[in-house]
DNA sequence: AGATGTGGGGTTTTT
DNA sequence: CCCCACATCT
């Protein structure tokens, strides 16, 4: 085939075979993007018809830039390519067969700080304290629960203890309310197709007609629910294509199930499985480093990566004196590199395990006067005022919406308090109408003063008028007319603080943001718009060309490659990052991070570590990663620590930091110094001399022996004399708090 | 009703 | 460190 000629054999094989199922096994850098694409081209040229084809993506931004590079090799047949990630694809879905399940057209969807308000709302309704019952864990529960096709009755006949009969409870009561909201939360869009189409096999068979060809990307990334949707879909002419890296699965923590790639071949009886092993993006060295790594995972197809690309340079391991010294040894080297090698900006990026580890190495890239992007982090949607705009809108669209009434009723300030949202709740409860309708007849209440009932009437009144504007004026002037009535831009503007300024701008933003949708699409509609803000993701937002180095999680850099990378925080509790049991499984995920971060480097490869680093506000002394360690280490060059950044730990709030001596690690590597080493987590300065325990030289990370929990390692260390106290991560039992006066711990490592 | 203050608690990654 | 819930004041 003409489009074919640039492909490998394995490539080209992968492309070719068009009917019946495919599992391509990709490794990172192996072109499989480029296959899918080709893919694609391939159907299109051999008269499949754009509409019959489904590619699931796992981001919006993959999706388009697919279209486009299909676009480019067989013309613009391809825009019609049904192309997108699994929620994007089935909330259109949902919008054409909603009313089928008893939801209208206009549904909302619900984003995570939506979906715990509900839960928080149930949680009042149900007398339950947030204390009793941490939302997020129940949010965690619910959704997990829904991801494995569980309903809140069958939970209920589950539930093993206390707790989890009341997430049976809250999740049943969580459900209704959202369908009292008309509205779905992410889950959903995932789950209520598949209950659509088990209910509605004539609805199921007319999708499997029209997506006679199914491609999906990231496979080791989907979900049961996920999972149940493609096979369902497939099930009729079983061209269902898979492209996956079981190395690369990093999100088990919202219910991807690797075993779905795993088990392809099982699933699908007469599949053909390729494997991309050939790597084009990185040097022998980061191939081989990623290979040593990866090798400590016993979960995994087996594979081996290679590439005639050169043998490339030494990785670099950074130690710094902490967290801000870490972010000016990266800067210094970004300039020499700049310097040296003449790359831009553009070539480098700052790869981290949380979220909040970012602001340092932002201050140090400010500092140094370096340019740089953010991908993800606080998301622009996400921000107050601009939920609140949103708010509007959504309510103006779908007035069952509860949250959004609620959250926008009293903004701006109206003098409607909770008491009287608490009354009309009641009365709606009472009649079995949504909010707004008992907003609407909130006059028939005695219970409220006539003042408020002027409120409410303004404010119901305010949205009914949207309501019916909605008809005449075009998405975007109906929000910036509607902005304007409600005054916030003027009230920020005059506010005149840096930070009203700012809501100021993203709220012109957001209404810019409006009209480019509409610029976009030729029959954009309010409702459109609003999907897309609900299922944009941190990525979809990057913004491209901007010469500047990029900072983002590892998460979101998955997909990504650049040619210098890197990896930050190479601290044990940090990457990897210890969770409430880091059992086996969950150390395996965090290797398959870090095997994905240092994979997404071509040419050069940075790793670091803090020997301080702040967390919750506090100094904790952590040890080095394992994962460096299980690099080869014939692979890597320690880089001498430079200290651009004086150390804090004199200035330091807890003001009795013990200055830490650089020196301390390398000069004891037994057990014969009488001052122990590092740590503390709620104390800087720490004493164990007063133990009445022998020469005991606990430190993070040393490996102890408990004569009931049996071996364990330490992760943590507070407290001082008879208060000190050890976290401990035990092989038997898990994480144990444990006061050493007692714990009599023996040292075997 | 609403603004302002403080105390306690949690703390990952994201569609 | 930051966010949230609660309490107290205006």
């Amino acid at each position: 085939m003409s489009v074919l000629h640039s492909l490998n054999p394995v490539q080209r094989s992968a492309a070719e075979i068009l009917e019946g199922p495919v599992m391509i096994v990709a490794g990172a850098g192996s072109g499989k993007t480029r296959v899918l694409t080709f893919r694609i081209a391939h159907l299109l040229e051999s008269g499949v018809k754009p509409y019959e084809i489904l590619a699931l993506t796992f981001t919006n931004k993959a999706a388009k830039e697919m279209k486009e590079r299909i676009t480019a090799l067989v013309g613009t047949q391809a825009l019609s390519i049904w192309a997108g990630t699994f929620h994007s694809v089935f909330a259109r879905i949902l919008r054409q067969e909603c009313e089928a399940l008893g939801y209208m057209r206009s549904f909302s969807i619900y984003d995570s700080d939506d979906s715990q308000n509900v839960i928080k709302s149930v949680l009042h309704s149900l007398s339950l304290s947030a204390q009793q019952v941490a939302p997020r864990a129940v949010q965690s529960r619910i959704s997990g629960a829904k991801n494995q096709l569980i309903t809140p009755r069958q939970y209920d006949a589950l539930a093993k203890d206390f707790f989890e009969q009341h997430v049976a409870k809250i999740y049943q009561e969580y459900q209704l309310k959202l369908f009292k909201s008309n509205a779905m939360d992410f889950d959903d869009l995932l789950i209520k197709p598949i209950d659509l189409f088990q209910r509605f096999p004539r609805v199921l068979e007319k999708y499997q007609y029209r997506f006679k060809y199914i491609l999906v990307d990231e496979y080791q990334d989907t979900n049961h629910a996920q999972y149940v949707l493609i096979k369902m879909l497939a099930d009729r002419f079983k061209n269902i294509c898979v492209v996956g890296d079981d190395a690369q699965s990093i999100y088990a923590f919202r219910g991807a199930d690797i075993r779905n790639i795993l088990d392809f071949e099982r699933d699908y009886p007469q599949s053909r499985t390729f494997r991309l092993e050939q790597n084009y993006r990185s040097t022998k060295t980061i191939l081989a480093a990623a290979d040593s790594v990866i090798k400590n995972n016993k979960q995994q197809i087996p594979k081996t990566l290679w590439t005639d690309n050169a043998q490339g340079d030494t990785i670099v391991l950074n130690e710094a004196e902490d967290d801000k010294d870490e972010g000016l040894t990266i800067a210094h080297q970004i300039q020499d590199l700049c310097a040296k090698e003449k790359l831009d900006l553009k070539n480098f990026a700052l790869l981290y395990r949380t979220n909040a580890q970012s602001r340092s190495l932002e201050d140090a890239l400010r500092r140094t006067g370096l340019t740089y992007v953010i991908v993800g982090g606080v998301e622009f949607y996400k921000r107050k005022e601009i939920k609140d705009v949103i708010a509007y809108l959504r309510l103006i669209v779908n007035p069952s919406d509860e949250e959004c009434l609620k959250r926008v009723i009293n903004y701006p300030t109206r003098g409607i308090g909770d008491t009287t949202i608490d009354k009309i709740q009641a009365f709606a409860g009472q009649e079995n109408i949504t909010l707004f309708e008992a907003l609407l007849r909130s006059g028939e209440l005695t219970t409220i003063s006539e003042r408020t009932k002027n409120a409410l009437r303004a404010f119901s009144t305010f949205i009914m008028k949207y309501k019916d504007l909605q008809q005449t004026l075009s998405p975007n002037e109906l929000a910036r007319s509607m902005v304007d009535d409600l005054g916030i831009l003027k009230a920020y503007k005059e506010e005149g603080t840096p930070e009203s300024l700012a809501r100021w701008e993203n709220i012109q933003e957001t209404l810019s943001a409006i009209s480019e949708y509409m610029a976009q699409n030729d029959n954009g509609t309010l409702e459109g718009f609003l999907e897309e803000v609900a299922l944009i993701s941190a990525v979809d937002l990057a913004p491209d060309q901007r010469n500047a180095v990029t900072l983002m999680t590892i998460h979101a850099a998955k997909g990504l490659e650049f040619p210098v990378v890197f990896v930050t925080g190479m601290e044990e509790g940090l990457f990897p990052l210890y969770q409430i049991t880091p059992e086996t499984q969950a150390l395996e995920e965090e290797r398959r991070l870090f095997y994905v971060a240092l994979t997404r480097a071509k040419q050069r490869l940075f790793l670091s570590h803090a020997r301080i680093r702040y967390r919750f506000g506090d100094v904790t002394y952590p040890v080095v990663s394992r994962f460096v360690e299980e690099i080869d280490a014939a692979l890597i060059e320690r880089n001498a620590p430079r200290h651009y950044a004086p150390s804090r730990t004199q200035t330091d709030a807890g003001g009795g930091a013990r200055r830490y001596d650089p020196y301390e690690r390398k000069k004891k590597p037994a057990l014969e110094t009488k001052k122990p080493a590092q740590s503390a987590f709620d104390d800087g300065d720490v004493d164990y001399a007063s133990q009445s325990q022998e020469d005991m030289q606990l430190r993070v990370g040393a490996v102890v022996e408990h004569e009931v929990f049996g071996t364990g390692k330490i992760m943590q260390l507070a407290g001082r004399g008879d208060d000190a106290k050890a976290l401990v991560y035990f092989n038997s039992v898990g994480k144990k708090q444990l006061m050493l006066k007692f714990a009599r711990l023996r040292i075997t490592s």
